[in-house]
This record gives C-alpha cells, sequence and structure tokens, in this order.
DNA sequence: TATTGTTATACTCTATAACTATA
DNA sequence: TATAGTTATAGAGTATAACAATA
C-alpha cells in the first residue's frame, strides 16, 4: 500500500470533484517510478537522461549553461557528469573559446542509448495512461499541456498575498 | 527560472504530444507550491494538514494506525504530531482498549481550523486549474481521477520484467 | 515473544562555501 | 575583479536500529 484511497479524505467529494491533489500526486509519482525503471540503466537516473537527451539534441553545451537550462545546481551537475563520462555516453571536451569551460558532448554510445531509451520511456508513458482510450488520452495531455504552460509561467512570488493573510492556525 | 521549457526536451514534439513528463512535473510542483503556501499555518505542512482532516473525518485513529494509511513512516509520525499537538490542533489520548496505543483526536480549534484550511487549499486548486473554463476543468478532473485510480491500484512489483530487461547502456 | 510508540543514529539528496584555473 | 568548474562541508528529510512499556 502505497497511498490513502481518495473516499478517506474530509470534505467535499463528489467522484469528479474528488481531490485533484491526491490524484496529481498519485499519477505524479506513478510516472516518476516508472520513468525511474525505464531509465534505470542511465547513470543519474531521469536527470541523467535529460542531460544526454539535451546534448544529443541540441549539441556540445557548457557544463553552467546546461545545469541552468535544466534547473540542475551546477554542483550536482559535476557529480552527474561525472557518471555520465564513466558510463562512456558524455564526454567533456575542451571549450576552444574559452579554456575555463568545458562543452559536454554525446559519445555516439550516447547517441545510440537515447534512442532504446526513448522507446522505454514512451512505453512507460502510454502504461500510466492505459486507462485512457486514444481520444482520451489526446484531451487529457491537450488540457495537461495548457495547465502546465501556464503553471510553468507563474511564479511562485506572485502568492505572496496568499502567504500574507496565513496567519498562524494556533492563534485563530 | 525554474524549469525547462517544453520544446527544449529531444525526440518528437508535437504541440500536443509534448512530453509528458515535463507536465506531470510541472503541474504536481505548482500545486504543491501552492498547497504548501495555502497550508503555510499548518505544523509539518500538507502532510499535517493530511493528519488533521483523517482525524477530523473519520475520528480518534491509532497513531500506527494514522501512520499506515497516510504512508507516513511511524517514526516521522511521531515528530509531526509532536509538532500538531504543540500546536494545539490535534491531542494524544490513552488508548481504553490498549495502554500502548494512543488515540490521535482532533481539538475543536484543530475542527475550526479544517475548515479554513479547506477553503485555501480549494482556492489553490482553483489557481492552478486557472487555464481551463468550467467545461474543461471538469474534463481534465474526470480523466485525472481514471488515470489515478489505476495509477494507485498498480504495484511496483508489477514492473518487475520491465527493469529485468533494463540492462546497462553502457554495455548496449 | 510480539507490538506501540519514542529516541538516537545513519543515510541520501541537495545546497553553501571555499578553492583552482582561467578571463 | 569576476567566472567555470571542482571539492569539501553542512543542512533538510527520511529511513534504520535500539529502546521502554505493554500485550
Amino acid at each position: 500500500m502505497t497511498s490513502s484511497s481518495p473516499e478517506r479524505r474530509g470534505g467535499a467529494a463528489t467522484s469528479v470533484e474528488a481531490d485533484l491533489g491526491w490524484a496529481l500526486g498519485v499519477v505524479f509519482r506513478r510516472y516518476a517510478k516508472e520513468a525511474a525503471a525505464a531509465l534505470d540503466s542511465v547513470p543519474g537516473g531521469p536527470r541523467g537522461y535529460q542531460v544526454l537527451t539535451t546534448v544529443t539534441g541540441d549539441g556540445p553545451k557548457r557544463q553552467l549553461d546546461l545545469a541552468a537550462q535544466l534547473s540542475v545546481d551546477r554542483t550536482v551537475m559535476t557529480y552527474l557528469l561525472d557518471d555520465l563520462e564513466e558510463a562512456g555516453v558524455v564526454q567533456r571536451q575542451p571549450d576552444p573559446a574559452d579554456r575555463r569551460a568545458r562543452l559536454i558532448v554525446a559519445t555516439d554510445q550516447g547517441k545510440e542509448a537515447v534512442c532504446e531509451l526513448e522507446r522505454r520511456l514512451s512505453a512507460a508513458e502510454h502504461e500510466v495512461l492505459g486507462s485512457l482510450d486514444e481520444g482520451e488520452r489526446l484531451i487529457f495531455r491537450m488540457l495537461l499541456q495548457r495547465v502546465a504552460v501556464r503553471a510553468d509561467a507563474a511564479d511562485p512570488v506572485d502568492d505572496a498575498c496568499a502567504l500574507a493573510d496565513a496567519d498562524d492556525i494556533t492563534k485563530t
């Protein structure tokens, strides 16, 4: 048993209005698990895969740019690349334009691996959305995409008001 | 900047087929952030809120049962309850049926707090789904719910096959 | 002997700070 | 002086193990 059932939650819960947070959490964790399993062979798991696909798709990239683009701490990027390099899927090359920087490039082995990994990941996605038919899946992805685009644009700083009037419940 | 843009990802990406993992992650993290802000006043944040709503809705519960139901480690539950009790929203009472066990009950203050917190949480949900109109929101929640129910039922153990043939990419 | 709950310890992940080599 | 990358260190969060009280 990994999570509580939705009906268990308090408050109003018509079968459709059922807790959004619960559903989101369950689906996200499930996908994360499936993806992690699919990408099990990549050092660093999903994040290692992201690095690999990025350098494969975009071509050579400097370490810091890569870190910024993927929202990974630069210190974490160091460890990640250590492992990926040891696995032989990427390589650190000197940047001819700046002797401080390193250009990260995918090896042939890395490029090959991406194809196989993409297939596995795609299968994992299909698995997670298995309860929807083709049409529903399309609608779901479309709506989710719309929500995500807005969510990605929104800044947590915008919620200053929400935080401001969130006085301590112990004083209510 | 918190996350990479979807078009940045490698592979095939028609605007609708855009990366499911990315969208799920963004929406989930956004919701988690909003919820954490809305539940800022509860010790333990969202998890403290879950404990509070559970004992408010289901009535007194033993600590271990509560931990199992919410998938929280029993050692974590101890700290969580310490904080919630100190805040005055729940109480540990001796279980008349078993002197080892403690029954967790919500205080009046705790019950009051739940109402306010539910309102805030509901507002947060509305905010996250803000890019959808009423009808779309209903469809989205319905589909998400369907996906979640299946995802919740599925066991990671079922993926033994996926893990089995996930040989190391370094040897491909 | 097994179980409830607590405490202490260790482990993982991530972020911070200090360092080097270049610019 | 500032920046790219590395290393060492410290912090949060979580899990493991040992413990006291009771069954």
